[in-house]
RNA sequence: GGUCGGAUGGCCGAGCGGCUAGGCACAGGUCUGCAAAACCUCUUACACCGGUUCGAAUCCGGUUCCGACCUCCA
């Protein structure tokens, strides 16, 4: 077992990753809340963390996995007031908060799965666990770190950084973040029942007509935000565990209140390591629901959304966020899609030669070196660009060997062999035998079904025309004129 | 306004004191009936200005741009 290293957002430095029970992993990462469909910016940390978690069981880690559905407490607009993100979903479709949390949360399942994402070992629901989170909010009063006021109980973050430091994991500074504040709406409704601005809702009152409310101590009312992530990964990890990860844009607040949370309800911080990936870019700017710049998962496969003149795979997808270090951003557009995909079928290309290699007694290539380089790449804080290019050289000697323009042993080819089943497969999680990424090549052939059919139009042969037209209908694949011209679908 | 981070060749992206990744694109070549694929070549790019050093894309100081967070976000 090899030393991995990562950079612990909370020292700013890269450490070596000691897990607290030996030959055991457990790791929380934030999932999605479940109010609209997955987006691009919804993928890169499942594929981050998948792919850790995957390195951790190569180097023998029994890891427990979870990753939770946020379904209840977060609210639109500002601060503490505004409409549960379910609720007003659901209100706009007409149908259960429950309901818009279950389509959500399949749909963002199936982009998972499509993307060969793992299940997580526990998959809890933050509605699940609502008496775990008031039991937590109660010890945390009981600590004398949180208040009630109005039937909302709120954290006192003046009294908890009397003995704690609350900014230890995003670096800010209390009285900073005071006087801060460039957007004056966060003094608006709502604070003055808290004693301080930067308090925050651990339980909120809730008014009549809002749907979601459970009792509790202090009256009907909903979990904020930040308390779901506390009470469930103390619930299956324990009160301390190995990682924590999520978004960079999480850690303050969310992570930052986490840690306060726990600290006050155990008395010591919930995560020793915090991870933290580099956000998806567009034009420079972050993929955000809010910014209105998000690009839906299926719109991508379909190569449906104006930025883009045809769809990429799940797999290409995977490969495109594994080129890019993940404290990295990375910058999306469809060139680059473009690049990712040719690389990748350039290496599907390579390993599918392997077997056609015929044996030499001597190698040209030092293939063990490149082997061990890619073990190398991913212990060290996950650097699967690097990890990547090493591939790419593997490839190199597969295609040289298999042109009879250099030589390989049989043992390296072997070596050659399981380097890919266990990095490309195994670690990284990338399809070897893929064939779910030709929508590139059938766009193709439909241009050119469609080109021919229109000029059969042209000349009037319309039994030629409608010949096409029928055979691919019969196929499962529909035609469809309009005075733009002829799209086709899959039925 | 505060805090933090970034600026790398046409594009995407590693590297973070000397050995100057990788992919894509472009161009030339080998091979080939023609293509395609594959292979070879495309011989140093690191925002700007100073400094430290035998040596800096990498360290230090300054400048200019850009971004993230400070409000929900993956």
């Amino acid at each position: 077992m090899a030393q991995i290293k990562l950079y612990n957002t909370l020292s700013r430095t890269i450490e070596p990753f000691n897990s607290l029970t030996p030959g055991r992993v457990g790791m929380y990462v934030c999932g999605p809340t479940v109010y609209g469909p997955p987006h691009l910016g919804h993928v890169r940390g499942p594929i981050v963390f998948d792919v850790f978690r995957r390195l951790l069981m190569d180097q023998g880690f029994q890891v427990r996995f979870v990753r939770n559905i946020t379904d209840v407490g977060h609210l639109v607009g500002d601060a503490d007031e505004g409409e549960d993100k379910l609720q007003k979903q659901a209100r706009l479709e007409q149908i259960e908060p429950m309901e818009v949390a279950q389509t959500y949360t399949d749909s963002y399942n199936w982009v998972m799965d499509a993307m060969n994402v793992m299940r997580p070992s526990i998959e809890p629901k933050a509605s699940g666990h609502i008496i775990e989170q008031i039991e937590m909010i109660e010890s945390i009063i009981h600590a004398g770190l949180a208040y009630e006021s109005n039937g909302s109980v709120y954290f006192d973050v003046t009294a908890y950084e009397k003995e704690h430091n609350y900014g230890k994991l995003s670096g800010r500074v209390l009285d900073e973040l005071i006087a801060g504040a460039g957007n004056a709406s966060r003094e608006l409704e709502g604070q003055s029942e808290k004693k301080s601005a930067h308090d925050f809702a651990l339980w909120k009152r809730a008014s009549p007509e809002h749907i979601m409310q459970w009792s509790s101590p202090w009256g009907k009312g909903f979990p904020g935000w930040h308390i779901e992530c506390s009470a469930m990964s103390a619930k299956y990890l324990g009160s301390e565990f190995d990682i924590h990860g999520g978004g960079m844009d999480l850690l303050f607040p969310h992570h930052e209140c986490e840690i306060a949370q726990s600290t006050a309800a155990h008395k010591h911080e919930p995560a020793r390591y915090w991870m933290h990936h580099n956000m998806i870019t567009i034009n420079g700017q972050k993929m955000a629901k809010s910014l209105n710049n998000g690009i839906k998962v299926s719109e991508l496969f379909e190569g449906n959304h104006p930025l883009l003149t045809r769809g990429f795979g799940p797999n290409t997808l995977r490969f495109f966020v594994l080129q890019a270090h993940y404290r990295s951003t990375l910058d999306f557009s469809q060139e680059a899609l473009e690049a990712s995909e040719k690389g990748l079928k350039r290496l599907l290309e390579a390993f599918k030669k392997i077997d056609g290699v015929v044996p030499e007694s001597e190698s040209t290539f030092n293939t063990k070196e490149i082997v061990q380089n890619i073990e190398n790449a991913l212990i060290d804080d996950l650097n699967t660009p690097i990890a990547i290019a090493q591939l790419f050289e593997l490839a190199k000697y597969i295609n040289m060997a298999s042109d009879k323009k250099a030589k390989l042993t049989l043992s390296d080819i072997d070596e050659i062999r399981s380097a890919v089943a266990r990095y490309f497969g195994g670690i990284m999680g990338l399809n070897a035998q893929d064939r779910s990424d030709d929508n590139g090549a059938m766009n193709e052939v439909m241009d050119i079904l469609i080109q021919l059919r229109s000029e059969a139009k042209q000349e009037k042969n319309y039994a030629l025309s409608d010949a096409i037209r029928n055979r691919l209908k019969d196929k499962g694949i529909e035609l469809m004129d309009s005075k733009e011209g002829t799209t086709w679908k899959i039925n």
